[in-house]
RNA sequence: CGGGGCGUAGCGCAGCCGGGAAGCGCACCUGCCUUGGGAGCAGGGGGUCGGAGGUUCAAAUCCUCUCGCCCCGACCA
């Protein structure tokens, strides 16, 4: 329309005020906005505060701010990502055939307390009294309030299988919050809850959760591993951690190279490949080592290496005192220990239990003539003439050997998985990442159901408790996580599904009547195609703009520039791959949807 | 909860040791100038120095208490 009026170029303030009021018609879900209208207060310099870079780049990108610790206010940037990734969530879960429903952020403790997690959950869990001193608490996690629901709306096969789902605001008042919107009090989540007839249709709930979450961090633009996850203290037969890969993850997961096998370190097996040592069975020895306790110590000591000596290690639990052998130079692993034994309560022997099962005091403890039952780690079953304590003072023993000097009531896969372990599935090796934990799923069964008495009548009329599964995402997490694997030195490179703007035009010079012209021009009709885009129609110059553009990472950038638009034609970057092109002026809109099309096509 | 550190303008910091007029850079406002990678010049606004108490003629500075925040660890998932 502004072409056909030829050379006539009206005042810029009043093209303006006209095209606002146009685009303010035609404006599609809010697709448009105009940088001098956005609240986005991006920093130059870097906030002291911040430690990873996910953090850094939200607040220096005006994303969030900073309220106490780890809640943060959601700038408009912020929460235009924010609902780009509740979109695909929302998307991916209807599509798995879950239903969303909006469950209270703050709860009775009368519901806690029938589920006995009121005394559990611990300092976690905030909580709070309402004017009549009567306890609440702010939802960490919503169990029992969708468990009550079921109970009081679910009460025959024919209502099953279901899923429900909501994206809430969560508070967890975590010990240490860190690294911003990755570890925050109080997060947004999306939580969703399973209920099935049987174990059967729980597993195939399961299963379709797992494939929606793969699709979801797929379209969020995240490299992730789905790995076996230790089920804690939320219980149930198994689950899975969705792990984005970052080194500045808090989570270490385990994975093989060869296979598709992965876990968390918590529950990562390791290959029971045992390597008979092919040395002669030597004379046992006891030998003077005043003062060297540690590993380390006893190892530069005696001149041999770590993986010479056996650790013994008094450990104690609710089903009394174990003593656990693994090689020098690897560690035990509690979680997995916790479940081989079957207990809870593991803690490692105090100086006076040590001296009454050893008769020696910390640092000498062996497995010769040890008053306690033996579990040793799989690795130590090949070993020959190892180092151990000597159950006396100052004292190791050395050349001891398996069933010759002392007997292991197990072996067991107790240890720690590191780096180059055998794989426990294939002939692979394993391999130690760093990541970040933006999913879990987990196959609760009746755990809930049956504590809170949750249960319909089957066919046959008979009542069975109802099986459950539940499903978190976080949604602060995932968006910093993107972040955390999709930025360059400049600032952040937003995937386009997820990025809060497809486009950012960017006019070199807003008092060039012509640049802005073509700028406008190219808004209006981008915005008019429904095209999410932001013009930078802020009187600064271009290397602000240019700097802005960058930091913010909207993934095109159409440059209007008076050399270029002699020609008829403007520049059109890819923030991802530093890619220039130039195309025509009047075709760039049509280009420009091609490419955001093109970069969606596996949404 | 243990250890360490920091609170001074919107942001980043100096000043504190050795008490004596609250500063610097960026940002912000006005004007000029400039317009393809965070320009330049001139002028300007903005502070209960986290809070309370104490010492002193005098406290950002010294002392006591307190609150907030950050980092490491432990804890949690």
């Amino acid at each position: 329309m502004v072409r056909q009026r030829g050379t006539f170029a009206p005042p810029y303030q009043e093209m303006v005020k006209w095209s606002s009021q146009w685009a303010e018609s035609v404006r599609i879900e809010r697709a448009g906005m105009r940088y001098s209208q956005l609240l986005l207060p991006t920093l130059k310099e870097e906030p002291a505060d911040a430690e990873v870079v996910s953090h850094k780049l939200m607040l220096r990108a005006g994303m969030i701010r900073k309220l106490a610790a780890g809640i943060y206010t959601f700038l408009p940037l912020g929460v235009r990502v924010m609902q780009k990734v509740e979109r695909i969530i929302r998307e991916e879960m209807n599509r798995a055939g879950a239903q969303e429903l909006l469950m209270p952020c703050v709860l009775p403790a009368d519901l806690w307390k029938e589920s006995g997690r009121w005394d559990q959950y611990g300092r976690e869990l905030l909580r709070i009294k309402d004017r009549h001193e009567r306890d609440y608490c702010f939802g960490p996690t919503h169990e029992e309030v969708i468990t009550d629901l079921a109970r009081r709306e679910i009460s025959s096969y024919r209502q099953l299988p279901v899923n429900l789902y909501q994206i809430q605001t969560k508070f967890r008042d975590e010990v240490r919050p860190r690294f911003g919107a990755m570890r925050a009090r109080e997060f947004l989540m999306k939580d969703a809850y399973s209920f099935d007839v049987d174990e059967e249709g729980a597993e195939r709930s399961y299963r379709q959760m797992y494939d929606a979450y793969t699709r979801i961090f797929r379209r969020c633009g995240l490299q992730f591993r789905a790995v076996e996850a230790d089920t804690g203290l939320i219980g149930g037969s198994f689950s899975h951690e969705f792990m984005v890969l970052a080194d500045t993850g808090e989570d270490v997961t385990v994975s093989c190279a060869e296979c598709d096998y992965a876990a968390n370190l918590e529950r990562a097996e390791v290959g029971r490949v045992v390597e008979e040592s092919d040395e002669e069975m030597r004379e046992l020895e006891m030998i003077e080592t005043p003062g060297q306790r540690t590993v380390e110590e006893v190892t530069s000591f005696l001149g041999v290496l770590p993986e010479k000596l056996v650790k013994t290690i008094v450990i104690e639990t609710e089903k009394g005192v174990v003593a656990v052998l693994v090689r020098g130079d690897h560690e035990i692993n509690e979680a997995k220990l916790r479940r081989h034994l079957g207990i809870t309560q593991l803690q490692m022997a105090g100086d006076e239990l040590i001296a009454e099962v050893t008769h020696a005091p910390r640092g000498f403890a062996g497995p010769v003539k040890l008053e306690a039952d033996i579990i040793a780690d799989f690795a130590v079953k090949g070993m020959k003439n190892f180092v151990t304590g000597a159950n006396e003072p100052d004292a190791h023993m050395i050349n001891v050997n398996l069933d010759r000097d002392f007997e292991a009531d197990e072996f067991a896969d107790i240890r720690l998985a590191k780096e180059g372990d055998p794989c426990p599935r294939c002939p692979g090796k394993l391999q130690v990442s760093k990541g970040v934990e933006v999913g879990h799923i987990f196959k609760l069964g009746t755990k809930y159901s049956e504590a809170m008495g949750a249960s319909y009548l089957d066919a046959e009329g008979g009542e069975k408790p109802l099986v459950m599964g539940c499903y978190g995402i976080g949604v602060g997490r995932t968006m910093a996580a993107a972040i955390e694997q999709n930025h360059d030195d400049d600032g952040i490179i937003f995937p386009m599904s997820i990025a809060p703007f497809s486009v950012l035009i960017l006019p070199v010079n807003n008092k060039d009547t012509r640049i802005m012209r073509a700028a406008e021009d190219l808004y209006l009709t981008l915005v008019k195609n429904g095209v999410e885009v932001l013009l930078d129609d802020r009187d600064e110059r271009p290397g602000v703009k240019f700097k802005d553009a960058d930091l913010i990472g909207i993934p095109l950038r159409l440059t209007v520039g008076e050399k270029n638009l002699k020609t008829g034609m403007v520049e059109i970057k890819v923030r991802s791959s530093a890619e220039v092109i130039l195309v025509k002026l009047d075709e760039a809109p049509e280009v420009i949807t091609k490419m955001i099309s093109a970069e969606l096509k596996d949404g």
